[in-house]
Order: structure tokens, then sequence, then C-alpha cells
DNA sequence: ATGTGACTTACAGTCCGTG
DNA sequence: CCACGGACTGTAAGTCACA
């Protein structure tokens, strides 16, 4: 229950859930965002410490609000 | 309507918002967050682009949700 | 369709000082 | 205390070839 801290962990699994929900594959979501297919399976893997217009992007993309990306379980 | 995407304008007007709710300078803030003070200063005036672990220790060293700092009014 | 190491360029983030 | 400029170091951004 508690957090690694790995904020960056959690977001990449929201991200991969929600692109599986959406039945995207990663290159598809990299096209939506307007990213790099490579760059997006990173993020997945918490390989990077993503920015806040690139975290924006991906939610658009992905049509989830951010919150429903970083947030934990409003701790 | 139209957001302006500038969640990283939003972002800064949220962790004043909140700094000053609280009473801290952007000095005792960057303390609290182990973030330089300059840079609170860059990010309350929208010209960083934070990252997402920077994000969390903001939100921390405010004690709120990082959904309170980054979600606007997606709908 | 995804993971990974290597790579270059851009910028995040720190520190000094001024008004 | 805060806004802002400049210089600097570290690392995110973005891409590729190949497993």
């Amino acid at each position: 229950m508690e957090k690694n801290s790995n904020i960056l962990v959690h977001f990449g699994i929201q991200v991969k859930f929600y692109r599986q929900q959406k039945g995207l594959s990663q290159e598809a979501l990299a096209h939506r965002a307007s990213l790099h297919r490579t760059y997006i399976g990173m993020i997945e893997r918490a390989e990077k410490n993503i920015t806040l217009l690139n975290i924006e992007k991906i939610a658009n993309a992905l049509e989830v609000s951010i919150s429903q990306l970083c947030d934990n379980s409003d701790g």
C-alpha cells in the first residue's frame, strides 16, 4: 500500500492500463500524442522522469485527466 | 471551451495559491521541497516545464494532492 | 508489436548576484 | 521577500538499429 514514492512507476502503469483499455498499441498512442513509440515504452517502464507538458499530451491522447494518471489514492 | 493548454501557468498559479495559504515564502517552500529558491519562483511564473518527480515533491511540501495542482477543469 | 543501448540536442534545475 | 539575468551541470527529449 505504501507507494514506492515511485510515482513514475505508478504513472507508467496507468498509461499502460488506459492504453490497453482503448485497444491502442504503443505505436498508436505515440502517434496520437505526437511522441515517439520508443518514448512511450520508456514511460510505461518508468525509465524517464516525464515533464508536465508530455504528461498532458499523453493524458489527452488517452482521453483521461492528469489526475487519473498521477493520483495514487489521494494520499 | 478551450483551455490554454498552458498547464504550466495553471500549475504555477496553484503552487502560489497553496503556498501563500500556508504562509510560506518561496524560500521556505523550496526548503521543504528540497528544491532551489529560484526554481520555485520560475515555476510560479511558468518559466519551467517541471518534471513529475518535482511535481510530487512540491505537492508533498504543500500537503496537497497532485490533482489539486494539475487538475484544470477537465471536462 | 515491444525492449534496449547508444546517441545528440534541448532544457530542467542550481547557484551567484542585482534591484 | 520576490523578480529576473547569466552561466553552469545534469538529464529529459527525441530518434535509431537491432534483438
